[in-house]
RNA sequence: GCCUUCGUAGCCUAGCCCGGUGGGGCGUUACCUUGGUAAGGUAAUGGUCGCGGGUCCAAAUCCCGCCGAAGGCUCCA
């Protein structure tokens, strides 16, 4: 059974013609219903009167939520190509209509077997429209988080729902390394829980416990970040060590793009809602935007970087001879929406900041040869920010015909990757996308996340009117690859401490990448007498961009060191007259849990030297002395 | 948007069920302590108990409304 329930303002329908000869019988007069939940109704084979009464009750609860107590019941084939007898269908709507009025719902019903003309006002709420399918083997859409810009088809809101319905069933398969496809029903996943979680997560959406993500506590206590009740939900504020984090992370990812060749651009953050190429879908979706007035003008808040990009590409001129062009932006921020209770720590914010690179190629062949480039830049990114392959799991998303047809080059992305991957599989193109892969970070809480991602787009070319030259001279669409080689660098940083919560719960000391962390060396003077000792040895450190301070508080040593470590600190060197005399420090090592190694000063310097190679580098963001800093949180 | 839970000092929290001077810890400040690898001592500081209304001799506590937050649901272009 399919039911598609629309909260309307009203719906007028009229029976025009007879479709069957089991019709009912009906004057083909005009009906007008106000104030209703609409149920568009299918039944399909294998329905029975327990279904009927559970979507009944369905309906009853949505009615309590928005307090109304009308439904019109409206007996709707096109919902499914799978239909029931129609004797035994039109038995089931009348077990529905029956329900429901015992159950005290003010009940209309229109006819069986009519062809009938209606129009219907929907409320524009956001649970104003919804699709349900009583189907033993219901799948749901899956959640398409984490995309750089999803646009659909421009269709009548109706009309899509229904080929929504149609079209996007998916089927889940778990992608070999050999390239083969199991299905995820017959799938063993001894030793990969992580990617079980995950496909539960994508398929089944369970929620597990109730509890706060760690990350959440955690980014407070550090100082990295916080909620700022004075903004909107999602709109975070980030204290210096936070800020330098995140300052390194963009820093780093705008540097490994540029290498690939991304040219760096900047566009506005907010956009004409009426401008032509822009309007049409968006229009569908107004509640997840951030929407301003103008004087006169509506404008929204980006939530990618498609837009400006695209409308750059559309002006710019570019041929086959420089292709693929690639234009990079860091977006802070992108703005979306979600709804309240959707919002988590840094895991799900309402503005974020997600590095944005699109390649326009001539051709499929071009697109999957960049697109290999570019997955192994998102694993190597990552990598560098400290997240490995045991941290994530893989979804790959394609349709049934680019799989037949591109079966080589799928099976040789799996076998780089070396892990088997979750593949949802669509009997029909519906998004905008013919190939698209998610990379996504499994916490705590057996949540899933998305990180990198990339998409070929075989659609925004000719909507934003992007084209390029060709051999001939003539004028051609590109393929648009969409990538995000880091995703939100907000969910980064998330997953960074969700993992270092996790090694923490295996006994591990929990920390920070080494050229991630706001302190890389801390020095604690035994005594005041020595301070002036110490900073010349943190002026020799400093010197070498290797961040150090120096705990000049009044504190006790063992409470320094105390602090130290749950500062996460990497290496702490408490220094007093043995140091001093003798040039050699006996340094912790967190990472060796605690274990105290003698060392001169160069040889730390190269120690750390090596560790941090390649990476950026931004001086400590607070005072060198611990007691000039204010406290950021409690 | 719905449901649940929660709003007490910069932070964490007790007290609320069963109404009667709001308690502790962290932090901060001062003084003592200058200590050799995960919490030294003493004192001071800091509260419209989220906001508004009601009940009562009396409200942090009971009732109603509102605001905010978190989690769940739904949703996620």
């Amino acid at each position: 059974m399919r039911i598609l329930q629309l909260h309307s303002n009203y719906i007028v329908y009229k029976p025009v013609e007879k479709e069957i000869n089991i019709a009912e019988d009906a004057a083909k007069e005009e009906t007008k219903v106000d104030e209703v939940v609409v149920l568009f109704t299918a039944i399909e084979e294998g329905d029975n009167a327990a279904m009927a009464q559970k979507a009944i009750n369905d309906a009853r609860a949505f009615l309590g939520k928005i307090k109304a107590n009308r439904i019109l019941i409206y007996p709707f084939a096109h919902l499914s190509s799978n239909l029931s007898q129609p004797s035994q269908a039109l038995a089931i709507i009348k077990d529905m209509e029956a329900y429901a009025k015992e159950k005290g719902i003010d009940t209309f019903r229109a006819p069986f077997g009519w062809n009938k003309q209606f129009t219907i006002s929907i409320k524009g709420h956001p649970l104003a429209e919804q699709a349900r399918s009583y189907a033993p083997q219901a799948a749901a859409a899956a959640p398409q988080e984490g995309a750089p810009c999803e646009a659909k088809k421009e269709e009548e809101p109706v009309s899509a729902a229904l080929k929504a319905e149609d079209t996007m069933k998916s089927y889940w398969h778990i992608l070999q390394t050999d390239g083969s496809l199991v299905p995820i029903e017959e799938y063993k996943f001894k030793g990969k829980s992580n990617l079980q979680k995950f496909s539960q997560y994508e398929i089944k959406k369970t929620r597990a416990v109730t509890q706060m993500p760690p990350h959440v506590p955690l980014m407070k206590r550090l100082e990295i970040a916080d909620y700022e009740p004075g903004s909107d939900p999602g709109n975070v504020r980030w204290y210096p060590k936070g800020r330098m984090i995140k300052s390194l992370l963009e820093s780093y990812v705008s540097q490994r793009v540029a290498q690939y060749g991304g040219m760096e651009v900047e566009t506005p953050i907010m956009y004409d809602f009426h401008h032509p190429s822009l309007s049409s879908y968006l229009n569908r979706f107004p509640a997840r935007q951030y929407v301003l007035k103008s004087e006169d003008k509506e404008l929204f808040l980006r939530f990618a970087a498609c837009f400006g990009q695209f409308l750059m590409a559309h002006d710019a001129q570019f041929s086959y001879k420089q292709m693929p062009v690639k234009l990079y932006e860091l977006t802070r921020y992108s703005f979306r929406r979600e709804k309240s209770g959707e919002v988590v720590g840094l895991k799900r914010l309402r503005a974020f900041t997600m590095p944005d690179c699109h390649a326009f190629c001539v051709d499929l062949e071009q697109a999957k040869k960049e697109f290999n480039i570019r997955f192994d830049l998102c694993i190597s990114v990552l990598d560098d920010i400290g997240l490995v392959k045991d941290d994530y799991e893989i979804a790959m998303r394609f349709t049934k015909d680019f799989y037949a047809e591109n079966k080589e080059f799928i099976a040789s992305i799996v076998a780089k990757f070396g892990k088997p991957i979750l593949a949802e599989v669509w009997n029909e193109r519906f998004f905008y996308f013919a190939l698209k892969w998610d990379l996504n970070f499994v916490d705590n809480q057996d949540k899933a996340a998305a990180l990198s991602t990339d998409q070929i787009d075989v659609e925004n070319a000719k909507r934003y009117g992007i084209q390029y030259v060709d051999e001939k001279g003539e004028k051609q669409y590109p393929l648009i690859l969409h990538c995000s080689p880091s995703g939100a660098l907000e969910r980064d940083i998330y997953a960074l401490l969700e993992k270092a919560y996790r090694e923490q719960m295996k006994g591990n000391s929990p920390m920070l990448p080494l050229w991630l962390s706001p302190t890389q060396v801390r020095l604690i003077p035994i005594s005041d007498k020595f301070l002036d000792k110490v900073e010349a040895i943190a002026q020799q450190i400093s010197a070498k961009c290797i961040r150090v301070d120096i705990d000049d508080s009044s504190a006790t040593l063992q409470k320094k060191i105390r602090e130290a470590e749950q500062e996460w600190i990497p290496y702490i060197i408490v220094v007093g007259e043995k140091e001093i005399e003798s040039g050699t420090l006996s340094v912790r090592i967190r990472e060796l849990k605690g274990k105290q190694e003698a060392m001169t000063a160069e040889q730390l310097i190269a120690a750390v030297q090596a560790k941090i190679a390649g990476k950026p580098f931004k001086p400590l963001p607070l005072p060198m002395y611990l007691s000039k800093r204010p406290v950021f949180h409690g």
